[in-house]
DNA sequence: TATAACATGTAACAAGTTACATGATTTC
DNA sequence: GAAATCATGTAACTTGTTACATGTTATA
């Protein structure tokens, strides 16, 4: 039980809500920092059921495909709680895969490695301005966006650090072979 | 076909060799940055196979267990590369699933958010000093360890980076309810 | 009347983990 | 003779993706 089920158990003790507004209310807010898919939602829900974290109410409008309205449980709650502190108590495992690449630097020609790390620097910064140019929620909480203008916050200042790392990094290895 | 793929890849391009031996370097010279378990090393040695990028010998020594040597074919080498440009030649999508906890900050009492923050800032300092005292590899570069320092040298400036926002953040949150 | 939006799902596949099983050899 | 190391694997499970299938209702 990982990410999706925080993220979706999140979203619930908002509010109850059926599959497909979850997914259309990730699609639409948060799309740029989520990826789970449709059909993955669907499924973590029926998991999620299954251990007793939601419940679900079926509801049918007129001759319109039924709804499945999912309600946290007490026992979401307590794991949603559960959650929440372990991922605000202490920091993620940091990612190194991410880093084969440079791992394996030295199996490439030194002019094509620093060629490759430029388009990286390019790619890079305008991924970090394209974050910069988010609006914030701030004001209109309805949903819980307001963390998002903090998740949004951290990542611009770790792209920006990577972005200096990437771009000492470079000039060393032009300095020396 | 992903990172793990990559990194056995990457080792064999090295070397020949055959699982365990795999295994236990990974396990003495990048535990503290590759995850990846012995049972899915294998299980991964055996879809490379089947996909023709690695070739297998047996070998017996004694009345020992028998020995699985790898060695990357020309399939291999090509698909390598083709992953050493992808990963050297742009940054990775950025993780935020590390931050659902903050985007869900309002839904705890602010004190215990923020005392949480504080437990993680610790455990984050304390990290990034752990990372700090790893030795460079820098000399020896037999098994292509090289880049190893490179992968240490970004991760301790994104954990910085990640610690400096911290920190600001919480002062923040101190001010402001 | 076409098509976008509503609403849910299944089947097949891919990747990884855990726990277990096997048996030889070296070292204490 | 016990324990660590060598060397490989399987079975069951979890999580997630892709591609496909189904049918209704509002809108242009």
């Amino acid at each position: 039980m990982g990410d999706n089920t925080f993220l979706l158990l999140g979203l619930l003790k908002g509010q109850k809500q059926h599959g497909y507004q979850l997914n259309e209310f990730i699609d639409r807010n948060l799309s740029r920092f989520i990826t789970m898919k449709k059909a993955t939602a669907y499924s973590v829900l029926d998991r999620m059921l299954a251990k007793g974290l939601i419940a679900e109410e079926q509801t049918q409008v007129g001759n319109r495909p039924p709804r499945k309205v999912y309600t946290i449980t007490p026992a979401g709650e307590a794991h949603f709680a559960l959650l929440l502190r372990e991922s605000l108590g202490r920091p993620r495992e940091s990612e190194f895969y991410g880093d084969l690449g440079l791992i394996f630097l030295n199996q490439i020609a030194p002019e094509q490695a620093l060629e490759l790390l430029q388009d990286r620097q390019k790619v890079l910064s305008a991924n970090c301005a394209a974050l910069k140019r988010i609006p914030l929620h701030d004001g209109h909480l309805g949903q819980g966006l307001f963390g998002v203008d903090l998740a949004v916050s951290r990542q611009t200042a770790l792209m920006e650090a990577d972005l200096a790392w990437l771009t000492h990094t470079i000039e060393e290895l032009r300095r020396k072979p």
